[in-house]
DNA sequence: CGTACGGTTGAGTCCAATCAAGCAGCGTGG
DNA sequence: CCACGCTGCTTGATTGGACTCAACCGTACG
């Protein structure tokens, strides 16, 4: 299934029928208020899979950041699949409770951490991955939007801006382009991700 | 195992060699920075499975908040049980799945709620057990501190205490003792909670 | 060339944090 | 029994980091 980019193909509070298997793309997946402000809980890329949760509804809302590719499973063909390979059950279970561990070091970042921090720990965040590497270096391309980042740090999109632009003038990165981002010191980086200064 | 109030049982980045079932008490459970910052990622009372995280060292720690009674699986137990009895590993994913969707759920509130909507959705969570319910009123003991719940919600204790009292003035709740919360008005709590305002 | 859109930058505001007293409950021991 | 100190909670005054509002910039695109 293809989706184009800006399309929401899961959204919450929907009859949760179907599972997905992200391809291709990035995903972006959230959760609403119902003034508008938005919780960016996670970005889906290549291998994740979509839509586990085993309850009637969708708690979270799914929407393609650029051109998607998705299998869908139908949820009772999910069930077959389940019953049929067993070892496919105590692999959702790895992938869920990695996901859980994912969940609450964001928690962690969203309850207590600094904007300056949270930026640090989405650059260096190991799911990132990196286009090129070198040494202490790393290059970094960005899928989503500064909005995007802002609804997934818990931050504004000014804010998102201002503190990038400071790492730029502290000489932490580098900013070729809008969606292209150079750690020029990983380590510091790392440091102020993890609060140890 | 019993486990006395303030006793750490499971320490983050320690070794992850046994997995835990709470069958009294109630429990925090936390990540740490290393200045002291402090996140509590959720609370877990009888019921509640513990250090399913299938890695090799623990993401969380956790703490007995009062008289705690727990069923310890050493890993390769549970790993024989889960062989055994596959119906295991399902309820598992389940309750995985089920602790995902709160994750998510906490993340809306430490990333974009006020302290007055993280309060309101505190006090009204579907988890919290109420002593005593009459239509629109509840009344609840509340096992952990003022500490406890504003390291919960991302806040400061003094934030906590000023938005329950400010709660108090406006009606909406009674605080007969400290650890006591009479739901006053629930469906203006939801309200705010859920931000339809 | 003009418009639109995403990103950056600046000025001012505000909500929650910080700093600092006070207060109430409670177990201890004189 | 009551002063004492401890601990957890509340309340007040002030600060500050991130938000809001607003202008500006640059690139893409019709």
């Amino acid at each position: 299934m293809r989706v184009a980019p800006g399309q929401v193909f899961i959204d919450e509070g929907g009859p949760a029928d179907s599972f997905f298997n992200v391809t291709a793309g990035t995903v972006r997946l959230f959760k609403l208020l119902p003034d508008g402000r938005r919780q960016i809980t996670g970005f889906a890329v290549s291998g994740h899979f979509l839509g586990l949760a085993m309850s009637s509804v969708y708690a979270f809302g799914a929407e393609a950041i650029d051109q998607v590719r998705v299998c869908r499973f139908a949820r009772p063909k999910l069930r077959r699949l389940l019953d049929d390979f067993p070892a496919m059950e105590k692999r959702l279970l790895e992938v869920a409770s990695d996901e859980l561990i994912a969940a609450q070091e964001q928690m962690l970042l969203l309850g207590r951490k600094t904007a300056r921090e949270r930026l640090a720990s989405f650059l260096v965040a190991p799911s990132r991955l990196s286009v090129a590497c070198e040494h202490s270096r790393m290059r970094l391309i960005l899928p989503m939007a500064r909005n995007d980042i802002a609804d997934y740090l818990g931050l504004t999109i000014e804010t998102v801006s201002r503190t990038l632009t400071r790492f730029r003038t502290e000489g932490l990165i580098a900013l070729p382009s809008a969606s292209e981002v150079l750690l020029l010191d990983v380590p510091a980086l790392r440091q102020i991700a993890d609060a140890l200064n």
